[in-house]
DNA sequence: CTGTTAGCGCTTTCAA
DNA sequence: TTGAAAGCGCTAACAG
């Protein structure tokens, strides 16, 4: 392995003056820096990261967190944050995480290893942030979920509102006259905090509030955030309700193994079940029928989220909470019902 | 922060004798032991990964780069290669990378800070290889592309044979009585070491033994591996060639675009036309029609690779090279053409 | 502008 | 079984 040192032994300068260039300082002559760079390059020479870390107190970076390893609507964020950080001179640290795994725990990790100027988590469970974000000071942001609630000055959060999302949605499936509507995904017990306990809070309320029969035992199925479980969930509900003829799904995904489970009981979709989804996720303007879907603005959830985190890194201030608008896309799923 | 530095000092102990208890050695009675670990529990310590990582020789854990974030296909031999490699006893480290980024560039970098037993790169550029892989010492597979030309004793490789497999693409086409076929994807230059360009030149083979006119310009439309672009690539390959009554898509991805693009012209799979897809990720048998595609076999790709790097870990030996079996899924998106 | 030097937190000899 | 102490490669403060 070559050091920093064989660069100044090599180079013929000493090691202070090797640290100099290569991280950039002014303070260094041209031949020197000549030099040095050229040594560097012919024995192209990486620093360690870890003495580099160790050392140091703070990088220049900014790292994202992603819950969840194969999430289609938050990689789309995740691209168009990298995408905006490219323009700022931080470092980004990408980490993607299982969607099982404690990410505060994890940050606090990556604020002793890494020492990031700032931290953005995509995606997170609020129990954790609740027992223990306490241990982390730098500025944070959250996406995808709010944390208002939790008080912390230096945990800003974006997200759209779950609960006016899904009753989007529903009442979407109710202007085209359906009185019988199921609901496939999240949890059935209502956990705080959680994002599918909340998109099913926002969908039962405006039930309620048209006067259809809803029966959360009868007329919902929980499902995992993925396409094989959207399909099996889907199986059961319209075994046990075969009434229904129009579905709300918790995430696109879930739609997605839904609208499947749909065609292999040997119905149609939209003709004899309409299913509206939740997120936009790009994959669902490319279904055989495209999607019907409420749509988070990634772009802006984005744009915010490191607008802000980059404002209060430089200007120390306390998080904000923001809501974001979200927008039906109106594909090939939903239609109205038989008569 | 709180360092091994209080742990000694809060316990009475040295910090020599705390470090042995975090590494489980166990010349440690067992007074200290316990008492010693007590500390670190109540004080939450976390060791502090840099300093560790800088001072060790090697660590114990074996590296993962992924090429490309949202590849459903990698990503799912990624979670077996996890699921296996939680059975041994070493620690495991995922890096994902842009699907344009230098992985070999990437694995010295890792090698230098994070010190694995050994690394496994999911898909990668044979030209990287060919360019710097000598600058790596420890076992490595590379999964999804075969290294057998480039004669690295220290890089196994596992894959299926993506000529054979693109062959048994259009053979399976051929045999609907398909004559007139078309190819999405890949590029058409014929770059060496690239995967595209191995399955174009399997299904080009495959016309030509049976005689069928194949004009590349006018039945070949290249693309990326992505839905959007297998949706461009599609429009533009009817509009130059609407005879054509089966296509061959390099990716399920792809496949799935185009699938959308027939529809979008009016036409319909796989009454009119019949396509074939690559890969066999999860997503095909949930599309409407399902989508028949050539599946690689993720679960003994993962496996295999799993077992030749550990036991070369432990007996050093020679790198192999093997081809797995790959088999065709008949979905519903081929049928036989119009008369 | 450049060289020297004191650590960053940890592991690992070497003595005791 | 334990403690003391020498660095791992690097940065930054200080002196020149």
């Amino acid at each position: 392995m070559i050091t920093i040192k064989d660069i100044a032994r090599l180079s013929g300068y000493s090691i202070g003056t090797v640290s100099r260039v290569i991280n950039h300082h002014h303070d260094v002559s041209t031949a020197a820096r000549e030099k040095i760079e050229q040594v560097i390059a012919e024995n192209n020479f990486q620093p360690n990261t870890n003495a580099k870390m160790l050392k140091q107190a703070v990088s220049s970076n900014i790292s994202v967190l992603v819950k969840g390893t194969s999430n289609l609507f938050l990689e789309t964020i995740l691209e168009e944050i990298q995408h905006l950080l490219k323009e700022s001179d931080h470092g980004i640290d990408v980490m993607f995480l299982d969607e099982t795994a404690n990410e505060v725990e994890t940050a606090i990790q990556v604020c002793n290893t890494h020492k990031p100027l700032g931290i953005i988590f995509l995606g997170g469970n609020l129990n954790y942030f609740r027992e223990s974000f306490g241990g982390i000071d730098i500025p944070c942001v959250l996406i995808a979920d709010t944390a208002s609630q939790l008080g912390y000055e230096n945990l800003s959060s974006f997200a759209t509102n779950d609960i006016d999302g899904s009753r989007e949605a529903v009442r979407y499936l109710c202007q085209q006259g359906h009185t019988r509507i199921g609901i496939v995904g999240g949890s059935s017990d209502n956990e705080r905090g959680y994002i599918g306990s909340r998109r099913i809070q926002g969908a039962v309320s405006v039930l309620k509030e048209n006067n259809l029969v809803f029966d959360l035992e009868k007329q919902h199925e929980p499902s995992l955030f993925s396409v094989q479980d959207g399909y099996r969930a889907m199986t059961n509900l319209i075994r046990k309700s075969p009434e229904i003829t129009g579905v709300f799904a918790i995430s696109d995904m879930v739609a997605i193994g839904a609208i499947r489970a749909v065609h292999d009981l040997g119905l149609r979709v939209p003709e004899d079940i309409s299913i509206i989804g939740y997120d936009g996720i790009e994959y669902t303007k490319y279904y055989v029928p495209r999607i019907t879907t409420i749509e988070q603005n990634t772009m802006q959830l984005a744009q915010k989220s490191v607008d802000d985190l980059l404002l209060r890194i430089n200007y120390p201030r306390t998080a904000v909470h923001e809501e974001l608008p979200f927008s039906v896309i109106y594909g090939e799923s939903v239609a109205e019902p038989r008569k």
